[in-house]
DNA sequence: CTGAAAGCGCTTACAG
DNA sequence: CTGAAAGCGCTTACAG
């Protein structure tokens, strides 16, 4: 769509040599001599000439695209995975394909990923069928599901230790001498609410403890914020409640504080699970689990990378160490707050 | 990279026809029976053909690629815009690539985009420096600049009315008896931080006032934290702030709030710009003014296409209606608040 | 090191 | 409506 972008030809034709001579001269190791080089890129820049990535991808079967597949984006931790995701991919030589997808359109979406010639496909906040799943490996396309692993599927995952880290949740609780001690689900059918759940639970069970209620806010804010009506507005409600990521339970503390008109800590200690950002905003103080995104982002080029060099064809399953972040949302333990 | 990918020839050879028909079988309109296509598309289901969009791309000259270019996605404005923006290019058959800029590789970034041969180029939240955007003018790259303006470029731009915006907030602090009213400013050289200062301005001089101190914060969290301790730490402080955009804002109420132990709106009333999701959420509860990202993004898209089409060759500058949302980081006009 | 030639997988005039 | 052929702009064996 160019005016009539110079091509390799027309350099060649300024430069005097031949047309394989431009190729070689913007193919880094390609044997050239320094001269023919230098002709060739004087000529180049005189035409403002710039190779052609999609001719190039063409002829060398390498599209050097990534595909991410979002499904939403209000959730402070996916664009920020997004952001660093994007640049590391860009270090590498790779660019970044965006889709966006809602529930019924992913198999379209996925379509003009394999359309595109896309190298790797990394799943972001979004579902993957297991049709397109293997659907995807039978074209050879490596497929990386961030933050979500799905067991059956040829698909590698990288997650935070989403287990310990509701083993450190349950045990920040209890041992603040919480004794009535609820969970907010996100979606039943994520892996890491059910991770985070079972973890809790196990960290409860170490305790002599179980769960005193729980509700599901499905990862949205106002699912959320139903959720925390239902637990909290009857006459024997819960000391402290675990929320299964900060999204949701920024919503919650809203309900309790203004709606409920419970003090948090005092109250109701409340604890998220991402440390976005705004978990340590003053007008929230949020008690999370830290993710570690840096150590995600790297354990999902590493394996995506060598997937694609093909040294690893299985799939992978990274997981990343999860650390709790105490702040005042939640009373601490030992302490008098 | 595909195992061995069927092509249209080899969907040719199974349904017994011309590998033009193959072709013609998947371009919608073009001219071919209904009964070959029938059997073209019978013969590509078994082969599990999938046209390829990259050598499609180069021999159309279209390559339905459109660049974004971000800079950052902290403000959960530009997160949101991504979305939407990408959802509606998909919708119109276009697919996004996304890069991330830091100053300095912008010139990089920008050679990357027109490899790829994309056919129009969108900045988010970054800027573009007048010699990229001849660049891309010269090779009849279509470029927008997206809650941006800058007059001198051969550049698209839609932004919200922000002289307008300015202006009502100035009004509402004026109306609702405030009499020190300060300002900080997020980028200097940005036009948005210029035009809702410009307005701010002016629709205190309708009141018969002036602004009584101005800092800058970079559009930045911390900047932000900075420019309120500034303006906030001394005896004469003001009793009211507008702050350039509501990611600022959020850090100038922690600091007031938390640090200067004042209280909003009964010490200090505070208004941002932008009214992301965060504005509403009760730990902030801010005073805003609306961008109406839908009308923005359609205005993105129409101006786009029509650029890519050829139907304007000229740029076109769009300005989006925008409105104050009035919540409880202000008091109001005529309210005891 | 260098050039001529083949070919990546398509679309699109051009004839029929 | 249909097929043979040219060509998009490159990379990469293959000879020299």
């Amino acid at each position: 769509m160019n005016k009539s972008a110079a091509t390799s030809a027309d350099v060649a034709d300024l430069a005097g040599v031949s047309q394989s001579a431009v190729s070689r001269a913007f193919s880094p190791g390609a044997s050239i001599s320094a001269k023919t080089r230098e002709k060739v890129l004087k000529a180049a820049d005189a035409l403002g000439y710039r190779p052609n990535a999609l001719a190039r991808a063409m002829i060398s079967g390498r599209s050097r695209l990534v595909a991410v597949l979002v499904a939403y984006l209000d959730n402070q931790f996916y664009p920020l995975a997004l952001e660093q995701l994007s640049r590391a991919l860009q270090a590498r030589g790779y660019q970044t394909l965006i889709f966006m997808t809602e529930t019924g359109n992913q198999d379209v979406v996925v379509q003009k990923m394999l359309q595109y010639q896309v190298e790797g496909i990394i799943m972001l906040s979004a579902e993957l069928s297991s049709s397109l799943a293997s659907e995807c490996a039978a074209t050879g396309t490596p497929v990386l599901l961030f933050n979500r692993y799905v067991p059956g599927l040829p698909a590698s995952s990288v997650t935070s230790d989403n287990l310990e880290g509701g083993r450190q949740v349950a045990h920040h609780l209890a041992d603040s001498g919480h004794t009535r001690i609820a969970f907010i689900a996100g979606q039943e059918n994520s892996s890491t609410s059910r991770d985070r759940e079972a973890g809790f639970c196990k960290g409860l069970a170490e305790r002599g403890m179980t769960p005193v209620a729980r509700a599901v806010g499905g990862y949205t804010f106002d699912g959320a914020a139903r959720a925390a009506r239902e637990l909290f507005a009857k006459p024997d409600r819960p000391d402290s409640v675990f929320v299964a990521n900060d999204h949701m339970a920024f919503a919650v503390m809203d309900v309790l504080r203004n709606e409920l008109r419970l003090r948090i800590p005092q109250d109701v200690s409340v604890v998220g699970y991402d440390d976005v950002p705004e978990a340590s905003w003053g007008g929230y103080d949020l008690t999370s689990v830290s993710q570690n995104l840096g150590e995600m982002i790297q354990a999902t080029i590493d394996i995506l990378m060598s997937q694609i060099d093909r040294q690893h064809v299985k799939r992978k399953a990274a997981i990343i160490p999860a650390r709790l972040v105490a702040r005042g949302s939640a009373r601490m333990p030992g302490g008098s707050t």
